[in-house]
DNA sequence: CATCTAAACTAGCGGTGTAAGTTTTCATTC
DNA sequence: GAATGAAAACTTACACCGCTAGTTTAGATG
């Protein structure tokens, strides 16, 4: 079939499919041909509306990123801002972790994860942290997030926790989590996170404001 | 040619092989005929000695992984075993960064994996955390390693940097930064580390050993 | 010597991303 | 209104992928 009267495809039409396609059936399952099956066209055709197939999963990616909330660097103290975040970082993330791994391998050329970077980044600077140390919390933050969002203690647990847990005594009772595997993430998500804001929030008093975070009243 | 006098292939062999293949030209690169070209011999002659291709994966991540050192957890207290613990996963993950999309999605069937996991929780309990609390310090601390291995924030930066600098003012600094990646991962590694150990060190204060901490010697 | 197994081989299946060229529709311009 | 050119689908095809099946022969075992 040539060009059709009204177009079959558009770039929104196929990023909320493969968006679902890659939520439903995880990535490995995304490949063109399976995507075009999907919006009733014959693969090569999405070729006319991106150049690659990453170009597809960057645009995904970047959809992903851009429901992250950062609105709190300009109307809250960095802490809180921080803190909001890092759990709606999160949430986006778990929203569709199956395009994580794509997603955790760097800003590229998306432009949501640049905005989002510039606005943590000005937050930092206008409280009073150092450039440098503004890239520093901003990196180690990410680092966090991504990595709970990617790594799940829980999910690469195999099935039968008999067959290991001979060997490795002390595992008996962790991997028994295992089974509360959203549980365990948010509550060593939720631990590391209000861990890390503590210290920096020491740093903080140490070294940008030592005076104001040095008084009785906190 | 058939069986020859000496086999060509043992599975210590791929596992190198495919290690050095993947550090040298990243993991798209590493496929099982471009293995097999690399060590003389023809694709589907690896599936004598492994049976899929992730097994082979599996191989090389745990390899990585077996180099971790959790020797702290039975000879120092718990702050320092775990500085100790995450910097040496991090300089193992760091030594081979292509392998980590790959071995960030979980421990798996993984026996290195499993016995750190195992040192870790064991060493934690040991200390006196409740069980749970130590799970959750131990994936904490991992989603922040494997998250800084895997998405450094500098790599991602494409390379020209006047492209994005107009859109996104604050970066404008923050991206030349991206010139000096490894020394800009370190400090945010090192400082998220530190602040990690801070919060967790208050928090074990508070609530596992109040006496102890409590004291002006402590 | 006969037999069995191991470890390589070749051939091939169904799948992948994507390049090239074709066809037809639609929008624009003379 | 006819001609033109772009757009958006198509078909075909290439080189690669993981992996299976069946074959061949070297070495080990009875």
């Amino acid at each position: 079939m040539p060009r059709p009267r009204q177009p079959r495809l558009t770039r929104q039409l196929i990023v909320e499919s493969a968006t679902a396609l890659i939520d439903a059936e995880g990535l490995p399952a995304f490949s063109t041909r399976r995507l075009a099956a999907e919006l009733g066209v014959r693969g090569p055709s999405l070729y006319n509306h991106f150049a690659t197939k990453d170009e597809i999963l960057d645009a995904v990616a970047d959809t992903v990123t851009g429901a992250v909330d950062t609105s709190g660097f300009v109307s809250r103290d960095w802490v809180t801002a921080l803190r909001d975040w890092a759990w709606s970082y999160r949430r986006a993330l778990t929203a569709h972790p199956n395009i994580v791994p794509y997603l955790a391998q760097g800003p590229g050329r998306r432009p949501a994860a640049l905005a989002m970077a510039d606005a943590v980044y000005g937050g930092l600077v206008r409280a009073g942290w150092p450039p440098a140390r503004a890239t520093h919390i901003g990196a180690a933050l990410r680092y966090f997030v991504a990595g709970s969002a990617l790594g799940s203690f829980a999910r690469g647990f195999v099935e039968d926790p008999e067959l290991y847990a001979a060997h490795y005594p002390h595992l008996r009772q962790a991997h028994r989590l295992a089974e509360h595997q959203q549980s365990v993430d948010e509550g060593a998500f939720a631990l590391g996170l209000d861990s890390l804001l503590h210290g920096l929030a020491a740093e903080y008093a140490r070294t940008v404001d030592p005076v104001e975070s040095a008084g009785p009243t906190g």
